[in-house]
This record gives C-alpha cells, sequence and structure tokens, in this order.
DNA sequence: GTCTATAAATTGATAGAC
DNA sequence: GTCTATCAATTTATAGAC
C-alpha cells in the first residue's frame, strides 16, 4: 500500500510502538480502564505525544483493533468459507490464541464493554461478528453439502454456535487455565462432523469411553 | 433470615435501593466505567452516603453480585442436578435472561473484566464458573446416565460447552438482538439428546429442513 | 515530532458537623 | 444516617515553545 503523504517512515515506526503499547495497555485493562498514561510509559513518550499521533483516546483503540485484525489474518486461513479446511484453521486459531493470551484478554473485555451503544468501538464490533458470524455459517454450510455433516444439523445455527462457544469457552480459560481448550473444541468438531469428516481432519476416535 | 444487629429496617430498605442504583449503573458501564456519582444521583443521596453504608466501591460490586445471584436462584431450578428437567430449566433462565437485558450486560462486563487477576470480582467469578460448571455438568452426566444422551457424548465436556455457548451468545445478543436466543439453545439441546429426550422436552423435530 | 504546562473535569475516599 | 467540605489523584485534551 502507499504511504500517506507527509508520513515519513520514521512516523510510521513511532505509530507503531504506540499501537503495540495501548495494545497491551487496552488487553490488560478494557479500554475504560487502561489510560493513555500508561501507553506513555510503556512508549517512552508523553501523553501530549501519543495524542499528537492518534488524536484521541477512542481513536487509539480503533486503530489497536484493526492493527490485531491484520495480524490475525496472516495467522489463519480461516476468512474464506473452506469447508473441511477450516476445522483446522480454526482449531489453529484457538491455537494461536493460547500463545498470546493478552489478545484474547482485548477481545474478551472489549467487546463485552462495547455492547453499550455509545461505546466508541460498538459499531466496530457488530461489524466484525456479522462477518465472522458469515464466514463459519457458510463454511458450516459447505462442510454440510459435502456431506461432512452429522444429519439433521442446521449450519445457520452452527455457524453462529461455534463463534459463541469459543468466546464463552475463551472467558473460561481466563479465569481458569488448567484444562485444555483446543480438546473442548475438537469435542465440538466431533459432535457435528460425520465419522468420515472426523477421519479427514484427524479427530476421530474410534471408541470413547464415556464415564 | 435474622436481621443483624444494629440494622434497622430502614436502613435495610436503604441499602437495597443503592443496590438497585449499583446494579443498573454497573450493568450499563461495568464496574471500571461506572462511577459512584451515578449511583448517588439516581439513589437521591450524595456519594458519602453511599460509602456509609458500603465502606468501598469495589465492596459494592460484590454486593451487587450477590444480590444478582439470590434473585437467580429464585428463577430457575437449576441450582441442583436434574436429569432431563435441567434442560426446561436452562431454557427457563434464558428466556428470563432476555426480559433483563440489564442483568445480561452486568454479567458479560463485569465477568470480562473480572478476568484480570487482580480484579476486585477476580474470586467470585472464579468460584461462580467453578460452581455452575458443575452443576451443568453433573446434569449432563445425569441424563446420559438416564439414557437419555445420543451416543459417543462426553457429559463433562457438554457441561463445559453449554455454559460457553450461553455466554457467547449473550455477547452476540447484546450486539445484535434481531435473532432467537431460545431457538439457538433449543439447536443445541436437540443435538445431544436422543428422539426419546427431545420428545420428553418437547423439543423434537419430525423432519428439520436443512437449506 | 515531542515536549512542558496547564486546563477542566472526574474519580474514590475521609473528616467531622448535624 | 446523611450531609458539606475537602482531599489527593487521575483522567483526556489543548496550547504553544522548541
Amino acid at each position: 500500500m502507499a504511504r500517506p503523504k507527509g508520513d515519513s517512515s520514521v512516523t510510521e515506526a513511532r505509530k507503531q510502538d504506540i499501537l503495540k503499547a495501548a495494545f497491551e495497555v487496552f488487553s490488560k485493562n478494557g479500554y475504560r480502564g487502561g489510560s493513555l498514561s500508561q501507553v506513555s510509559e510503556i512508549v517512552g513518550i508523553t501523553e501530549a505525544g501519543i495524542l499528537h499521533h492518534f488524536k484521541t483516546k477512542a481513536n487509539l483503540l480503533i486503530e489497536v483493533l484493526a492493527y490485531r485484525d491484520e495480524l490475525a489474518s496472516e495467522i489463519s486461513g480461516v476468512t474464506e468459507s473452506s469447508g473441511l479446511e477450516f476445522v483446522t484453521g480454526w482449531l489453529n486459531l484457538i491455537d494461536y490464541n493460547i500463545s498470546v493470551p493478552g489478545i484474547v484478554e482485548l477481545y474478551c473485555i472489549v467487546s463485552a464493554e462495547a455492547t453499550a451503544a455509545d461505546h466508541p468501538a460498538h459499531k466496530y464490533f457488530q461489524d466484525r461478528y456479522e462477518y465472522v458470524i458469515g464466514v463459519t455459517t457458510a463454511s458450516m454450510q459447505r462442510i454440510h453439502d459435502d456431506g461432512y455433516m452429522r444429519k439433521n444439523l442446521d449450519p445457520v445455527d452452527l455457524g453462529r454456535a461455534i463463534v459463541a462457544l469459543s468466546d464463552g469457552l475463551q472467558v473460561q480459560w481466563l479465569l481458569d487455565r488448567k484444562w485444555d481448550m483446543i480438546d473442548e473444541h475438537k469435542a465440538f468438531f466431533r459432535r457435528i462432523l460425520t465419522d468420515e469428516g472426523a477421519k479427514l481432519t484427524g479427530l476421530y476416535i474410534k471408541e470413547k469411553v464415556i464415564a
């Protein structure tokens, strides 16, 4: 992408430093709980310096969220509707999230805050959920059409459910990490895939012993 | 329950007023975003007056959460492990939640905030989730033992999953209420119950047409 | 581009009168 | 039990020097 006029590369690097620090702060304390002074301390700059680059605190948050979305797109190919590959892609995403608890915290806290209609990131999260659920639903539809889904399951229900399940499990995981978040997701996919589908994604278990 | 010494009934009534107002404020803005002045304005009292009753803001939050738990216990009999009755009890709880979005917002926002180890309600939510997941897991186990669960499903996975699903769906619902949260939950139970179990809980659909 | 200085508001909390 | 008065701290944001 072309660099906007007037932004030297050193300026851009500075903005990246601030974004990284703001990301850290908002992850830990949320938007309302995080302050510009915390960010400035990490960067080694004054609060006025930060506002010079981002104008307002709300603006900074939005750019932090956009910054993270770029990262996420690189990590997994979940953005496309892709049948069975969706399953492994989604598991990869969870696996990545486990390695960066800060990101999980950021989304967990800020998405909850942003349910308030006057929150600066309200529209961002509305749009994001609509997009993500669209992708998951399309993938479920594709899995269904390919014949890898068990009988009598509704792809539309499942598209919403997988997003909800992941969000909910992440809250639980932030409060108590003494259980395997990947296993929980695998169990979900095992519930909805045919044996054939489970085999193709490496999730098949011949006989699961239930206590 | 016996009334604590020194608390006149009029004092107790005042505390209830404050709790109700604080509940409202924390529901809308979370703990960090909500202020004592907002609470005081609703009650028609000064901030000093509030702190006279609750000593600190953190203390007020804890009592608000406990206050709500009492309410919830009255609403549904979900607290006991009770086989198939769990399904209808849980659906009743969701139905109740839909009628009081403020409660949903309170738990959604504060539980997310409270994932931070130094949050005043951190331990409260750790304990609460442990308890709730314990109840749901026991209920799933009971459903399994009674023969109403489909083959190859793990009650332990499902106990955690139903809590996560509900939490996640509630976030989605706060952002966009143009879909049926009850239907989504029914679909989940339909996925895990035998036809016999679905019939007994009124969830059976003879032939579901998948688009 | 970053700083100092400062504004203007809000925060949670305390002391003490009534 | 509630008030006034006050505290010290912190907040976001602006103005202007360098």
